[in-house]
DNA sequence: GTCTATATGCGGATAGAC
DNA sequence: GTCTATCCGCATATAGAC
């Protein structure tokens, strides 16, 4: 952490609170306190917590960028399974946007539309992915049906953390990780791969539940 | 209104007001106001906040129990959309529960362990009734493959109003009813219906897309 | 059961010294 | 840049009269 400024501090340890307690139950005082700074000096580098909070939301918007740019490039079923990998990963570092999206909305309207750019954006990229898919003789399905499975990923990337809060606590360790979430997500497109991408999907099905 | 005790204009007020405007959002103040009764009065009949929560937690409890009841008992595709459809509706009419859950646990612990019950339940009745299509020959599907499904079943039904949230308004007109989320939910199941179930899909596929 | 008035505390934001 | 001290407002919860 040293060398590091304080600004960034602020919002590695923002990031890291909102993420384990929830954007509502962290207070500034809170903040300032786990930052080792006075409630003074945490002001002078965010005049309000809007701003600490639309930060981190650039931030997330940067890093969820270049996953949503090599969904786009996908040609096989590992490929798919390597972005998703890294969108889960992604969306995990900054879980605290998707926990509560209804409150952070409500809290900071001017939030909607850079958030629904963004969840567009999630659907255009996997719509593409699935074309190019279905154009390398991956995937058979219909134009509708492709529609059906961009629409069943970016609900399925947005929400899944959220779902995980309400598993139980032994099938949550299980369902927990981005590697699962990535599973899930491919199960979607399993029953329209063909050929011998199924035999991809089979080993990680052993994988994840074996 | 009339004829029905202060208690329960209280309970229908508020759930009103959480629904729209979520829980966190709506003070106990805002609740005694939209009730015409005074904040004094409104603590004479729940001494806290969380009483009120507690009480609309039960009622929505109650409200999805026949659902998951019914969904025990099917043996077609359309007893699938009608139990869909009643059970999109009941979490419509109590959707602050889902709309920030990390928040509403995080506020009131003690809602936790009912909650995953709730949870719990809903995937075995989804586990059921895959398993009862897959018996009647509706779906062609591997204890696997059901054990998926169901899982995805009880992620929509959770999650899905939340995630409407995030689509732009002139999609989330669109998607925002209990029908599309049911609709949505069936072409989940689509992949493996096999048979005459068919038909009734594409007449669906027909009413939602076209 | 219902009211008015108020206690109490917390969270966001700020002033001003160093 | 960083601190201490503080203001302001809101939300929950309560007291006590009617």
């Amino acid at each position: 952490m040293a060398g590091t400024s304080t600004r960034d501090r602020i919002l590695e340890v923002s990031l890291e609170l909102f993420n384990r307690e929830g954007m509502a139950a962290v207070s500034t005082h809170r903040i300032a306190t786990e930052t080792d700074i006075s409630p003074g000096n945490l002001h002078y580098h965010f005049k309000t917590k809007q701003q600490i909070v639309t930060w981190l939301f650039r931030r997330f918007e940067g890093r969820i960028a270049p996953c949503l740019e090599a969904a786009t490039g996908v040609s096989a079923i590992d490929d798919v399974w390597l972005t998703l990998h890294m969108t889960f990963e992604a969306i995990d570092a900054f879980r605290f946007v998707y926990r509560d999206i209804a409150f952070l909305l409500h809290e900071y309207p001017e939030l909607e539309e850079p958030a629904q750019t963004l969840v567009m954006a999630n659907l255009i990229a996997s719509r593409e992915l699935c074309a190019r898919l279905a154009a390398a003789g991956v995937l058979k399905a219909s134009i509708e049906d492709i529609e059906m499975l961009a629409l069943q990923m970016v609900f399925t990337t947005t929400c899944w953390f959220s779902f995980t809060r309400l598993t139980p606590r032994n099938a949550r360790s299980k369902h927990a990780g981005p590697g699962f979430a990535a599973y899930y997500t491919l199960t979607l497109l399993s029953p329209y791969v063909v050929g011998e991408a199924r035999d991809y999907l089979n080993y990680l099905r052993g994988k994840y539940l074996g």
